[in-house]
DNA sequence: GCGACAG
DNA sequence: ATCTTGTCGC
């Protein structure tokens, strides 16, 4: 799979003020309704065959780090089933900055990308998407830059703050990410992303929730409800799993 | 100066 | 993200 817009391709070697102008265009380019083709009920981990038609691709990413290199991996799913994987090592050429995390992956996730033969339906990044300083976290970069559908997936909250407290919620449960003064070009109050319980247990372990935001072509809410039919039982989206588990294997090989 | 930060 | 032993529970 090729950039279908190189123009915005993080370049590890610009200045923070090049970085964070770039980060302003991508948001710019970004789109945050619903603007893709497939339809999001086909979108599940069960294998039995849809009513209406094809299963979309479903794409996650995640990358495995060794000292000074990085290795991306994306494996595509169409319902259970992994039909592709591939993987790339990078050299890594700049520390991680809070802010400019596509800086530093970019560069690995494209060149695993221009391996994938498949053209996936959606992504799941690993990583925050529109819940973001400048509204162009990690997958909404690499969203715009690929123009593919996109969602990202972060463990913990960049910034913004939630509607709700978070803590001991039940599985299911959600509540929006609202940005905050740190959000440029968005109104204090504007709905960026949201904070989802994909997992919880009856006790003890009080696991956290998933902060959830558009990458691109894709709307606050839909974004959650996708990823909420990515989690088979457990806290991360299925695609993601699959490519965190890949990059692991590969980087064992590199070691 | 204070606060705060994906992977 | 990564470095790691033991431990609890299905």
């Amino acid at each position: 799979m090729r950039p279908a817009n190189p123009e915005f391709l993080p370049d590890p070697a610009l200045s923070r003020e090049e970085m964070e102008d770039l980060q302003f265009e991508v948001a710019d380019a970004a789109e945050w309704t619903d603007a893709f083709e497939f339809d999001p009920a086909e979108v599940s981990l069960g294998t039995g065959a849809s009513l209406t038609g094809e299963r979309p691709l479903v794409a996650g990413v995640d990358q495995a780090f060794l000292d000074e290199e990085a290795v991306s991996a994306i494996v595509v799913m169409r319902g259970g089933e992994v039909v592709e994987r591939v993987h790339a090592v990078t050299d890594l050429d700049i520390p991680y900055v809070p802010g400019l995390l596509s800086f530093r992956e970019g560069g690995p996730i494209v060149a695993a990308f221009e391996e994938l033969d498949s053209d996936p339906d959606l992504v799941v990044f690993d990583g925050s998407g529109r819940i973001h300083f400048r509204q162009a976290g990690l997958a909404t970069h690499l969203g715009v830059v690929f123009d593919v559908p996109s969602v990202g997936v972060a463990k913990n909250l960049l910034c913004g703050r939630t509607t709700e407290e978070t803590d001991g919620r039940p599985e299911g449960w959600r509540t929006e990410v609202l940005a905050d003064d740190s959000v440029e070009n968005a109104a204090a109050g504007d709905p960026i992303g949201h904070a989802y319980q994909s997992r919880q247990y009856d006790s003890e372990p009080i696991i956290n929730p998933l902060y959830v935001s558009p990458g691109h072509r894709v709307s606050v809410a839909t974004a959650t409800d996708l990823v909420s039919r990515l989690c088979g039982g457990y806290k991360l989206p299925e695609p993601t799993r699959e490519a965190d588990a890949y990059a692991e294997e590969a980087k064992g090989e590199y070691v």
